[in-house]
RNA sequence: GUGGUCGUAGCUCAGCUGGUAGAGCACUCGGUUGUGGUCCGAGAUGUCGCGGGUUCGAGCCCCGUCGAUCACCCCA
């Protein structure tokens, strides 16, 4: 018979791994809800008109990405490359464009883009995302800037860099964009380059080609074609980073994979992560909800790579929580129903319990408590259960203490507090 | 989607110019009657990714395929 495997290119986490994808997904979650973020829960499948106007047909993430399907009532559908699309959708179908403002919301989940495969970049990945509906104010692009950041300096992580630029608004795209094509109309690209800059002429400056690198260093810079107001908003910016201690670097040559954003627009990249090195990015789309059909509103959101803020937290050997570290571990002596009971009985009551079974001999079940990485043990035979007294073991000093069976979850509580929650 | 490298026990890997597989760690049991982590002893474990070909014979050679990885494209 043959072994199944995984879709190629897709992530997987399982203990213990799976413990630190956890946490670093939950370090984000938190800053967000520090934040006033909550949560929007969204399906992972969307009409794939929806990204087709909302990511931008010219994205290459539209144009050969995309996991797109017939359902059996013939509608195409697309599972999400993304999350800002549909929080846009569900913000305007659900009328919360029309409701107090801003609209603060984070979702967590599974993306799909049909890419090849390379460490970092998966098939199925996660995101951590924020966005903020309805403020225009350059401040509020800065609290979601703060709130990748914090959860980046929780976790510990020191090799990261924040570059921001500013895309400017409509009038400045206009103007830049044209300065921009009559640049590149004098240079020879092949073929394929041509087609690129046809597209998208911004799109150039993310190429890693030397030969092209070169020829556009002195190509017109977007950052010189600000409106006042765009760059007055970009000031601020950069003025309230500095405030509040956030480091940052202006790449004004910056470019994003999506069509939507407008105006601030930030990265975060990793050093330790070879050639997918963003763990992440976002920025302002003013004209995406109108686009879709809502109210005329400004937002900005980021999205965080999960899988790879844990390659660069391993690349930097951070330690990070492991998930279960158990309270106490019952080691029965043919006494496992009682044991069970009183396992049950402890985890009711809120503490961390395991136990070995299948009758084990007392040395292998001492083993099993050992590896299950436990504070306490306790050896229970037929003289505990009869005389209800138990040795509570100490696994780290070795040292035990005597103490009634039925006073053991007061005595774990009190002795567990001292080490703080489980959380 | 394009190109390079790789794919041997649960994990990390060794395997000489082709002769039907090994180490370390981990695992299980034991080292005299009920206390783990060190030490000692014993034991189990693999269709050598999968399919085909060359050969008397292939883990080692050839082709295909699947997957991983690195770079490009692009991006979280």
């Amino acid at each position: 018979m043959t072994k199944f495997q995984a879709p190629k290119g897709v992530s997987e986490y399982f203990p213990p791994r799976s413990n630190h994808f956890e946490y670093i997904r939950n370090t984000i979650i938190e800053s967000a809800k520090t934040s006033g973020y909550e949560l929007m829960e969204l399906p992972v499948f969307e009409d794939t008109e929806l990204f087709a106007r909302g990511v931008g047909e010219s994205t290459d993430v539209v144009r050969k990405e995309m996991y797109t399907f017939e359902d059996r009532g013939g509608r195409s559908i697309t599972l999400r490359p993304e999350g800002t699309a549909g929080v846009m959708r569900a913000t305007i179908e659900h009328n919360l464009d029309r409701g107090q403002l801003p609209v603060k919301v984070f979702y967590s989940g599974a993306f799909f883009r049909a890419e090849r495969p390379q460490a970092g970049r998966y098939r199925q990945f996660y995101q951590v995302g924020i966005e903020a509906i309805g403020l225009s104010d350059p401040l509020i692009d800065v609290e979601v800037i703060a709130v990748a950041d914090r959860a980046f300096r929780q976790l510990g992580l020191k090799n990261y860099r924040l570059e921001i630029t500013s895309l400017g608004d409509a009038i400045t795209r206009a103007n830049y964009l044209s300065q921009l094509r009559a640049y590149i109309a004098t240079l020879d690209f092949d073929e394929e380059t041509k087609a690129r800059a046809e597209i998208n002429p911004l799109r150039l400056f993310d190429d890693k080609r030397p030969e092209i690198r070169s020829v556009l260093a002195t190509a017109p810079i977007l950052m010189d074609y600000l409106t006042p107001e765009s760059a007055a908003d970009f000031d601020a910016v950069k003025n309230s980073l500095e405030a509040l201690n956030i480091n940052f670097v202006v790449n004004n040559r910056m470019v994003r994979g999506l069509d939507y954003y407008t105006g601030t627009a930030f990265e975060f990249v990793h050093e330790g992560l070879g050639a997918q090195s963003g763990i992440g990015g976002g920025g302002r789309y003013d004209g995406l909800m109108a686009q879709l059909g809502g109210a005329s509103l400004s937002g900005i959101g980021f999205g965080l790579g999960v899988d790879r803020i844990l390659l660069a937290c391993e690349a930097e050997g951070l330690s990070m929580p492991e998930g279960s570290e158990l309270d106490l571990f019952i080691v029965p002596l043919g006494t496992a129903p009682a044991a069970l009971a009183i396992a049950e009985e402890l985890r009711e009551r809120g503490l961390r319990v395991g136990m070995s079974y299948g009758d084990r001999a007392l040395k292998g079940g001492m083993k099993a408590a050992d590896k299950s990485g436990a504070r306490y043990s306790i050896v229970l035979g037929a003289d505990e259960l009869a005389s209800g007294e138990v040795a509570l073991k100490a696994m780290k000093s070795g040292e035990s203490q005597s103490v009634t069976l039925s006073l053991l979850a007061n005595h774990l509580i009190g002795l567990t507090a001292d080490f703080g929650d489980h959380s």
